[in-house]
RNA sequence: GCGCCGUUGGUCCAGUGGUAGGACAGUGGCUUCCCAAGCCACUAGCCCGGGUUCAAUUCCCGGACGGCGCACCA
């Protein structure tokens, strides 16, 4: 069996994630997280928010699944999702029919084409399969478009869509972001959410679903002045896998830590860098096992056009490697999309070190020369007189300055203008803020989690399974068991039980069975510690640990204070 | 979306043209002062629709879901 399948089967007979809707057939691409699940998935979200929100100083916001349209046309995100397939009626292969057209006719941008026309086309220019051959003519063109559509209102309202990652939301509120950041970079806004893509073909479990949930930051800097620090990650090792490094054979994945990498330039961009080594604490703290972590860094092609440099982060689970998240230096190109496309100001205004005195060129011209004189063009004309001072003040040493508007030349007296040169201070100038974003699969990390959590042993000659979770993450924390169930002590173990939730933990009482089933139960599903009441009179219990099965005696007294710090990291279970 | 294979208690499997059996898990009881022990009892299942048939979990067709391969993964 391999480790995957005895993941799933363990995932969903223990209660951390199974297909959804089971009871109607299931769905493809949407899983329930059971209880174990539920737990561990907001305990990795809490760690995350603990070091990417908290420890950072970072901004956290819950924006809405759903936005309207314009949205998503200004994120590229309807273009980018809307492909055209043609599939071969001989060999049966599917063929993104835009790339066909583009690489046998001179027509580019083919994918802004409507379907009947790229049905036409390739019926047109006669385009054949490339895989087999043949003729591709009169075959249905279809259209995927992997973002989910809703209606928001009634009636003929407007077209929504889910979002497709979580990031938009941040994009979007960036002015009124910008005014609680008090218009001072750099700022971090993070985000834990629901993300939706109407995947094709769901597929390897939670890997591929069309419901998933992201954690990301973007943080606006000043490309110019604004810096990481650096110095609080050089020291971290992070297992590196350069663009370089994949286009030679012999080369591998090679440890480095983040100073070196940067000072040999194998990381391009300082920010990118700060944050692979901070997510390499991080993923190390959840419980990623590092010797199947890397970093890979995508190459030249997958690059995105506006993206300077990004990694993903991977991890290996049986046998593949798999995306766990995505880190890239984003240029201005997300603020600079949404400022195009709506009508709010997405710059924030950054005043110079020392005010500067400048002379610019202004016209003021004569309205009531230019509007009776020159009519609905008047007001084109002053605009164009405007950016023409700012280009050439010589055009104005005449008698007439020529402007041209819509093509139409129009000569205006010069006397009509007010053409004038006057200094003026600048305190500052507007600037669009650099995107830096590091973004997280809460999903895929919680799999891995998982996975790398799945051990085998053999305890007093018996096979045993278990997952060794971290107890920072671990969905029930301590299971608390009476020894037998006589002498009074299913009553005593349920009052320390409570006990340990009142401070905080999270617990399971068991009373059922043998006492060695119920640490097999508890070391299944990953719980670290179980506290074993026993007949002892001087009111002592048993800490049993899960990966050795060591035990240790505590004082009852003592029980909390020595559990606290285990959960907490100020202990482990060797000081005992 | 295409191709191949599959779908039987909670889980993992066996099996059959006359509606099913095991293992593990679970529950109750006996036993039990530390690692899946034993004994007794119990709970619980043939993915959905159509067709063939006196009769379909079984055969045929379609669908849903899953695995793998292809395509896709902005």
């Amino acid at each position: 069996m391999t480790e995957t399948a005895d993941v799933v089967e363990l995932a969903k007979r223990r209660g951390y994630f199974f297909q959804a809707s089971g009871a109607y057939g299931g769905v493809s691409g949407f899983y329930t997280f059971g209880p174990q699940g539920a737990a561990l998935k907001r305990n990795i979200e809490d760690a995350w928010r603990d070091r990417f929100t908290i420890q950072e100083g970072n901004l956290e916001v819950d924006a809405p699944t759903v936005a309207p349209e314009p949205v998503f046309e200004a994120s590229g995100h309807l273009d980018g999702f809307d492909d055209m397939l043609v599939e071969c009626p001989e060999c049966g292969e599917s063929h993104r029919a835009d790339h066909i057209i583009e690489d046998n006719t001179d027509i580019e941008e083919a994918e802004s084409y409507p379907i009947p026309e790229v049905e036409e086309l390739i019926a047109e220019f006669e385009l054949v399969c490339p895989s087999c051959g043949a003729g591709l003519a009169g075959q249905a063109v279809t259209a995927f478009n992997l973002m989910f559509e809703t209606s928001i209102g009634p009636g003929s309202s407007q077209p929504g869509y889910l979002r497709p990652e979580t990031a938009q939301g941040i994009f979007v509120e960036f002015p009124q972001l910008k005014e609680y950041a008090r218009n001072q970079l750099p700022f971090g806004v993070t985000q834990i959410g629901r993300a939706y893509r109407n995947e094709i073909s769901p597929r390897k479990s939670l890997l591929r679903v069309r419901e998933f949930t992201q954690a990301e930051l973007e943080l606006f800097v000043d490309p110019e002045e604004d810096e990481p620090d650096l110095d609080a990650v050089r020291d971290v090792t992070a297992p590196l896998y350069s663009a370089e490094m994949q286009a030679d054979p012999d080369a591998a994945t090679t440890e480095w830590t983040i100073g070196e990498a940067v000072d040999e330039g194998v990381i391009g961009d300082e920010w990118v860098a700060y944050y692979l080594g901070v997510a390499t604490e991080w993923y190390d703290r959840v419980g990623v096992d590092m010797e199947r972590f890397r970093f890979r860094q995508h190459l030249p092609g997958e690059l995105a056009h506006y993206a300077a440099d990004c990694w993903d982060a991977e991890a290996e689970v049986d046998g593949d490697w798999i995306e766990l998240a995505g880190f890239a230096y984003r240029s201005d190109y997300d603020l600079s999309k949404h400022a195009e496309h709506s009508d709010d100001d997405f710059t924030l205004f950054k005043q110079y070190d020392e005010a500067k005195t400048v002379e610019r060129a202004t016209v003021d011209p004569d309205m009531s020369y230019l509007g009776p004189e020159f009519g609905g063009a008047a007001a084109g004309i002053a605009e164009a007189l405007q950016s023409l001072a700012e280009r050439d003040r010589t055009a104005f040493d005449g008698d007439s300055v020529s402007v041209e508007v819509d093509g139409e030349a129009y000569e205006i007296p010069t006397e009509h203008v007010n053409f004038s040169v006057d200094e003026v201070t600048e305190s500052g100038e507007h600037i669009t803020p650099h995107v830096v974003e590091p973004s997280f699969g809460v999903d895929r990390a919680l799999y891995t989690v998982v996975h790398h959590a799945f051990s085998e042993d053999e305890v007093e000659g018996e096979h045993r399974n278990y997952l060794s979770l971290e107890p920072e993450v671990a969905p029930t924390f301590v299971g608390v068991f009476p020894l037998t169930d006589q002498d009074g002590l299913p009553e005593r173990a349920r009052e320390v039980a409570q006990e340990l939730r009142d401070a905080g933990l999270s617990v399971t009482y068991d009373d059922s069975g043998s006492i060695g089933r119920r640490y097999r139960r508890q070391d299944e599903v990953g719980t670290p510690f179980c506290v074993t009441l026993d007949g002892d009179p001087q009111g002592t219990a048993t800490i049993r640990e899960r990966d050795s099965t060591a035990q240790t005696r505590v004082d009852l007294d003592d029980l909390v204070e020595t559990l606290t710090a285990l959960r907490t990291g100020d202990a482990t279970f060797d000081d005992y």
